[in-house]
DNA sequence: AGAATACTTAACCATAAGGTTAAATATACT
DNA sequence: AGTATATTTAACCTTATGGTTAAGTATTCT
């Protein structure tokens, strides 16, 4: 397992704490566009020097990448921040996916077990 | 699959977006504990109520929940958050934990990729 | 060259976040 | 009743965040 730093952490968690930052996410899951692309389904709502600050947010939290290309900038997602979260969330993952039914288990029968018996669903 | 708020999001993600309140967390995970038990490990860096608002962020959260016994407030970490984050986080699992892989698949083999990939290191 | 396109940077504003110290509250101990 | 313990609330300060508009930069089109 690899240990990250705790301000990437906080980068990549506060990146992420803004819904216009998700959906940006979301839209780059989905291949690389330019910042005009990803701006499009917000210009109603917020200007494009908004979007351009959210995406310095990302790219701070490394979360994303541009690409100079002509006078387009490619935008990527890059996976690494997302990985980590991952890693953080799933070293929590035995607490919190089998707490609800080990507990049931512990309620009904009285053994105990030491690796609390199944989980439902991952 | 569950679908859950923006907002709740933005809570949990950015409570966890802070190192102070990731350590609360951490601690919780194994087990139960009183205010002042949290706080002992951050009281030569912060003051009491400073933690006591960290608190006040997870609870909004649902990160946290506190049951009074006596003076001593037992806090208590409540999974379903964290289950959330791991599920956001999952829906691009496919996305990041193939990346690598499937770059030196098309850097070995010859077939030919959507997206070329021509960079090394992002 | 000049105009359009695709952005970013600068300057500014309001609100939120994270910290402080001092005071308040509630329960427990003697 | 009075004191100690466990914590929160209040008032305040500083910095960060998310937005704005206006201006700047770089590339492409005509």
């Amino acid at each position: 397992m690899v240990k990250y730093s705790p301000e990437s952490m906080n980068r990549t968690f506060a990146a992420l704490a803004d819904p216009t930052r998700r959906a940006i996410v979301a839209r780059l899951a989905q291949g690389d566009c330019s910042v005009n692309d990803l701006a499009e389904p917000f210009m109603d709502a917020i200007s494009l020097p908004a979007v351009s600050k959210h995406l310095r947010v990302l790219e701070r939290a490394g979360l994303l990448s541009q690409e100079q290309d002509g006078r387009v900038r490619r935008c990527h997602l890059e996976p690494e921040p997302l990985r980590q979260v991952s890693g953080w969330v799933e070293s929590y993952q035995r607490f919190w996916s089998h707490q609800l039914d080990a507990l049931a288990d512990y309620l009904e029968n009285d053994t105990k077990p030491k690796t609390p018996p199944k989980k439902r669903k991952a």
